[in-house]
DNA sequence: CCTGATGATTAGCCAAGACTAATTCCGGGT
DNA sequence: ACCCGGAATTAGTCTTGGCTAATCATCAGG
């Protein structure tokens, strides 16, 4: 009998780990043990160890010295949780009068507690939506997930127009600050100058001009505005 | 400094203590290892151990061999559970569609993830409801309980109409065995007969006549209906 | 080709919270 | 007064998931 049998239900710590290693190599490339501590706020002994268990229960491929790839059902049971905290963060957004930057750390506790059935409940209530609050999409039941592409903002040339798809901040900081400029997702803004060596980035949306920090541009994604 | 400093974040584990020993002695009568170890589901030396930890830190008074106590701040604690726990009840089937013999498992994982915050929230959206589906009441923020008087069932005599005002059951076939009879909280009941030695109790509900076992009428809390 | 620096791992430790087996307490019946 | 059974506690162990200190691997520069 296989060790991959299924669901003997992971811990709160497992949760988190798969979760971070599936942030750090959405694509598939290893993630490096330090990154993992890192995020985690972990020592690297730690996450050394967690490593291998993990790895023992097939959760994870690890080439010592090298960095960890999730396995296929490592993968699995992470989108679920990326898919689990995307929809909380949406619910209690949509439902409960939570605002974009508070619902994150909200959702990375009860991510962990619900069952398949109330986030089924919630998804229906949404309307199944594709994307969080954040712009950040959320994986399909059956494990699929549609990356929006997208480029971040930092890299549009001054003159172009595009609309903001994802906003990759966690900092309720940063998100009240962005959001006060009207910089959400869905927001359409256009670049009107960019300072270089990382310099400012001046914009325009809507009627307003702001001028953002390049640092924060790398944090916005976006897909060129088709003009109709 | 003294132990009972605050709010150090209690353990999913310790929560469910306290929330155990509130149970089992709502009065302030002393709670025995045995009767939580079997609410639980733990061995007894599990509990003692417990105990030990629990009273270290001030939140049970333990006379050994005697049995517990909740101290004030143990009190406190555990109320904030209960009022969690029957929010999320009533919020489930509320607006998520839970029905009530399926909300109980859903809330015992979920009283534990959510923040103050949230429940207040929940509270907001119910209208700040006192009592929870099964009709239990809901301590409230500032941990004042109204609990209802009532008595059960099995000791109101024939003759007598009496409201449904609680229904002291957890077990989902058994609540859902209630629910297709009628059976809940609100529910005007008129007692037809009941037979000696813990016999049957036949009942009117509705337009409907059922007969119920006398044990069954143990868990069902009334209150004497005013006739007006 | 050697040498550091940086990152990864191992060794050894700790606390929470569960368990079983062994022991101790207490209260009731003789 | 004694003994016995049931309840409670203590003793000792295990697993999970953290930690620090020490060791080891890898790779880039000289």
């Amino acid at each position: 009998m296989s060790a991959l049998a299924t669901n003997e239900s992971l811990t709160r710590s497992v949760e988190d780990y798969l979760k971070a290693i599936y942030r750090l190599s959405p694509e598939g490339q290893p993630a490096s043990t330090r990154d993992i501590a890192q995020l985690l706020e972990l020592s690297a002994p730690s996450v050394s160890g967690m490593i291998k268990r993990l790895s023992e229960q097939g959760l994870l491929e690890h080439e010592p010295y090298k960095g960890v790839q999730l396995t296929p059902d490592g993968r699995r049971a992470a989108l679920r949780i990326v898919r689990r905290h995307r929809l909380i963060e949406a619910y209690l957004v949509a439902f409960l009068g939570y605002s974009w930057d508070t619902v994150h750390d909200e959702a990375e506790r009860l991510e962990h507690a619900v069952s398949d059935t109330l986030i089924e409940r919630m998804a229906e209530a949404l309307g199944n939506p594709g994307a969080d609050p954040h712009g950040d999409p959320i994986p399909a039941a059956d494990g699929s997930v549609s990356e929006i592409a997208g480029v971040p903002l930092a890299d549009v040339p001054p003159g172009e127009t595009v609309e903001l798809r994802r906003v990759d901040a966690h900092h309720p900081d940063r998100l009240r600050y962005l959001a006060s400029m009207g910089l959400r997702p869905g927001a359409v803004v256009t670049v009107v100058d960019h300072q270089p060596f990382r310099g400012p980035i001046a914009l325009r949306v809507g009627a307003d001009e702001r001028v953002i920090a390049h640092e924060l541009g790398e944090a916005l994604m976006c897909t060129p505005l088709e003009t109709r």
